[in-house]
DNA sequence: CGGCATCCGGCAAGATACTG
DNA sequence: CAGTATCTTGCCGGATGCCG
């Protein structure tokens, strides 16, 4: 068990999930993947997440080092949103889930919902 | 964009994400990967997630193919979880996940927090 | 032991409106 | 356009109790 920043961790993988585990953050990150993005290009990308929550997990990663955020003081406000060398780091994560993602609608379109609800067996074997 | 199964995904790790996004079940999937487990080894492993969440997540993991539950007609009880076919294909993700976390908790303990909170820039180019 | 139903409190997240 | 603050709600998830 580790024990670092105020967080206490059992497993590496929970340290991930720290990281990238919030509701919307590896859509984020993925999204970035294709280039650095305006907060506006961000939202349109993500119909679902609200201006508010877009922001919020942005702040957070931003934090865990995963994006850079540059400002450009001008008038009409223009914030960019770009992996940091740690973020891209997660690069193979987010291919091998896009990759799965994909095998995993078509196994959906071919049969549907897998339910392999699965039989009982006798009372055997304690 | 695809809509299957009453989801839509705008891209496919959405649907990735829809399947072990919720908020114990990577890690629940991870501690599967040992081998199979009983309900009540698998709450131990994992101290902080309830008893309610615990079944409840594994319900949906089974639900989606992941896992597969079986039930020993003893009188206590007996329930065992296993990965599927389906659930063994994420192997290569959480072996990932879990090399990363330790890197970012070895990052962790010797720089602390990035906090790359980044400068602004002067105005230029819009 | 494992699962489910019920109740309920607290936090996550939506809506709105205001600054720069 | 980007972000923050405030208020509000809904549902997530904890606690408890019962059943097989």
């Amino acid at each position: 068990m580790k024990d670092i920043a105020n967080r206490t961790y059992n497993i590496p993988v929970e340290a991930t999930l720290d990281v990238i585990g919030g509701k919307w953050k590896t859509l984020i990150v993925c999204h970035l993947t294709y280039g650095p993005k305006r907060t506006n290009e961000l939202s349109k990308s993500m119909p679902a997440i609200t201006h508010k929550m877009l922001t919020q997990q942005l702040r957070e990663l931003e934090e865990d080092g995963i994006v850079i955020r540059t400002v450009y003081n001008q008038v009409p406000p223009k914030v960019v949103y770009e992996l940091s060398e740690l973020g891209w780091s997660l690069k193979p994560l987010l291919n091998f889930m896009c990759d799965w993602g994909e095998k995993y609608i078509q196994e959906l379109s071919r049969n549907g919902l897998p339910s392999q609800t699965t039989t009982a067996s006798r009372g055997e074997e304690l």
